[in-house]
DNA sequence: TTCAATCGTGAAAACGTTTTCTTAAGCTCC
DNA sequence: GGAGCTTAAGAAAACGTTTTCACGATTGAA
């Protein structure tokens, strides 16, 4: 039925050694390779990449394990990693985890049954504490979201000094009563916390945070709740670009004005933040520099294993929209 | 290094033959299959995929090839398929072809060397015409896009109709000089232009229409262009999530208002459409079962493959928004 | 001219599984 | 109690490659 290597050296008249090598780059006459590749082309070979492997031990293959397919960060970053992958001839199995614990532990058994040679890897919190002791067969490389502890190299934002800049340029403004809304699933969320509120009390303000699940939804029914009780802050600043949108979809669905009645600002320059209200205030993350730099990462420690461990911090860019003007002109 | 099936086999006191039997629940005894399990324990066994592949002819995977990951429509339909995969029993090959027919041939030829079962592909209208020609060893399932004549399964929107949901909802709110704004890569563009363009005729109205790439940046240069120029329409339709985006960017930019200055009507209900000015007011797309249906009829097909050619026609929703408000108080 | 080194090629082994074939042991049934 | 079945287990073949090894021919140096 389907046609194998050996079809192909028939077809051709010569060993099956001989059209690997052709097919390789590897030491062949020219008159030789010229009938390969003919025969390849009369047969319509395909060669058969299990094979392949399974005799040269290398997948050329890497994992890329993402909470979430439709975040556009995440998106974002899984374009940047699969460029650079495919400039150094390696291709890539995105999986998804839904921030579910049980399918990260599921796919990084797969990875390891397709033997890839390494893994770029967005953990939730949960799985990013027991990751040394998981004893897996190919190095990882963390990005957005790395425990302090964990020994893996690692590719992160620097949340609490962009945390820090959203607080001070809302202060600036003249915004004192300033909420914080985290997600509970990942790392980002407690670091973001940890600069948030370390901003606050470096300015002499009362930090409030709230910790909810990583969803437009819990976002938007914890806004909702402030504002129908009547205690909502001057302003809130969102952990990522999930929650961000819960945000806007509460205030617009209570009837109230960004920033008039609540300022905001958050995570992730997703296009639709500069169209959402007044356009928002955010910082942006460099999303493709995350993916490359991830990429360099792993390839670098394939090549040299026993390097220390490498843990590379990029800064955010704070994007100034309509969503946090001055609350009164300013007094100079 | 790595440990394989004959380890255990030793580990375990029995024959690899019985370790693989244990493993994929064939008649092995109670004792021995204990056994096994403990070797497997003990010696931190992983199968090797590519030799199963390899031995056993059937990959158990399925690819998804579609044009751009960072769009929520694909990511939306990806999620469900990968879910339908799931419960199948079959792993997902994702691919990006970005609108690009060359990568489209890459991929299309890589899932061949893959030995996937199956493939649902989005294609570009390029690849869509030649698509009968191509004589892959594997059926595909073509999705959103689908070529009249090529004689594959596929499942597509009622893109005809739902332009001319769009027009008539447009008319009846009062307005008359409706431009529409479509891809030029995609059967969709070409579809729902059809049905733009029937459905104004059939009022009575004088169509206009622009083809773009089928980008933001696109979109955003011709609205700016008509903006500028002063010759606007009072509304314009846009065909896709990603040239909505740049219409609604460049209504902004240009400082006017939505719907005042030009009303707004487009495709794909992503969640930043309900945040954008007034909201806007485009057609929802069944992405879910989309994805589903794909995913059902490759089941069907790879299980009856002379079965005649199926394809699923889904209808979709208005979703009504600020963004077409009736221009005056309609008369009774 | 001869010996060693290089080069292109084919034969055969190897990769880690699954599956077919064989075999030995335990049954059932007269 | 032996002929015929069923059953569980092992031996060995097979999947389609790449790679090692062996070999003869060509080349280069002495």
């Amino acid at each position: 039925m389907t046609v194998s290597i050996k079809d192909v050296a028939r077809a051709a008249g010569v060993s099956p050694a001989t059209v690997s090598r052709a097919l390789s780059g590897g030491k062949v006459s020219a008159e030789l390779r010229a009938q390969v590749e003919d025969a390849v082309h009369r047969t319509g070979y395909r060669p058969n990449l299990s094979a392949r492997r399974l005799r040269s031990q290398e997948s050329q293959t890497i994992g890329l394990i993402v909470a979430d397919i439709c975040n556009p960060f995440f998106t974002a970053v899984a374009r940047a990693v699969e460029d650079e992958a495919y400039k150094a001839g390696l291709r890539v199995i995105l999986c998804n985890t839904d921030e579910n614990p049980e399918k990260e532990s599921m796919y990084l058994q797969l990875m390891e049954e397709e033997r890839v040679t390494g893994v770029i890897f967005a953990p939730t919190r949960a799985t990013a504490g027991r990751l040394g002791k998981l004893r897996l067969n190919y190095p990882i490389v963390l990005i957005d979201r790395a425990d302090i502890a964990s020994g893996q190299d690692a590719v992160v934002l620097d949340n609490a000094a962009a945390a820090t800049m959203l607080v001070e340029h809302l202060h600036g403004q003249g915004y004192r009563h300033i909420a914080g809304l985290f997600g509970n699933a990942s790392t980002t969320g407690i670091e973001r916390h940890a600069g948030f509120t370390a901003a606050m009390q470096r300015l002499g303000l009362q930090p409030e945070s709230r910790f909810v699940a990583p969803s437009i939804e819990a976002a938007e029914a914890e806004i909702a709740s402030w504002l129908s009780h009547g205690h909502a802050p001057e302003a809130v600043v969102a952990s990522n670009g999930l929650l961000l949108m819960g945000v806007v979809k509460a205030i617009r669905a209570a009837g109230k004005r960004i920033p008039e009645d609540l300022a905001v600002a958050g995570f992730d320059n997703e296009s639709w933040t500069e169209l959402a209200g007044p356009g928002l205030t955010v910082i942006e993350q460099p999303v493709a520099e995350i993916g490359r730099t991830a990429m360099h990462l792993l390839l670098e420690r394939l090549e040299t294993p026993g390097a220390p461990v490498r843990k590379v911090v990029l800064g955010g860019r704070c994007v100034v929209r309509g969503s946090t003007k001055a609350v009164q002109p300013l007094l100079a």
